[in-house]
DNA sequence: AATAGGATTTCCT
DNA sequence: GGAAATCCTATTC
């Protein structure tokens, strides 16, 4: 079953817990989502929609169950999945999964034979699963979506903690991993 | 083991 | 002009 917008369209926090265990599947690649973050809007000073619309982050504006990917430090695509209702900016981050599928692929597109240094960060795992700008603004809803994420496991403990490269201000404990993954980031 | 620097887009001051 | 939702490599301890 492919999580559909009702799943999306709820707050940020929730779905970034909830989606942890799920199978996330772009073109016969699939990995196990083990850590995640949350991002809202006017009142998160960390997040692309904090100081309103613009052309990169208006995906996050948008309606719940796309996938915004964007390009960070001007090298890497990082994958994100819209939440919360149209007009209410919000995002959840698949910061690393754990390969199930399609290792060989994966291998090829990172050029590393290590399985632990595939999918372990948000910038591995769109170069392993061959994610980048063409994929932004698809509709991960639909059974025929290029990506998306099936219903598949929960994870047996979950763990809230700060996110991962956001200053210490403001921030909240708006990070979720699965506790005893082998495949979390750093 | 720990630290430092580079690659280089998008947006803000 | 400078920082940002990162990762890799080289250098030094």
């Amino acid at each position: 079953m492919t999580l559909n917008k009702s799943f999306y369209c709820r707050d940020p926090s929730e779905v970034a817990r909830d989606i942890l265990g799920k199978k996330l599947v772009k073109n016969g690649l699939t990995g196990k989502i083990v850590e995640t973050e949350a991002y809202y809007g006017e009142d998160d000073p960390a997040s692309h929609a904090y100081n309103g619309k613009t052309n990169r982050n208006r995906l996050m504006f948008g309606e719940p169950g796309r996938v915004y990917v964007y390009l960070c430090y001007g090298m890497y695509h990082l994958l994100n999945f819209t939440t919360r209702e149209e007009g209410k900016p919000g995002a959840v981050l698949i910061r690393a999964v754990e390969p199930l599928q399609g290792l060989e692929s994966m291998k090829t597109n990172r050029n590393t034979s290590r399985k632990e240094n595939l999918t372990t960060g948000p910038g591995k795992l769109t170069e392993a699963f061959g994610i980048d700008k063409e994929e932004n603004g698809e509709d991960a809803t639909g059974e025929g979506s290029p990506i998306k994420v099936k219903e598949w496991k929960n994870c047996d403990e979950i763990q809230r903690t700060k996110r991962i490269g956001v200053s210490e201000e403001h921030e909240r404990n708006l990070r979720f991993v699965c506790k005893d993954s082998d495949f979390l980031s750093r």
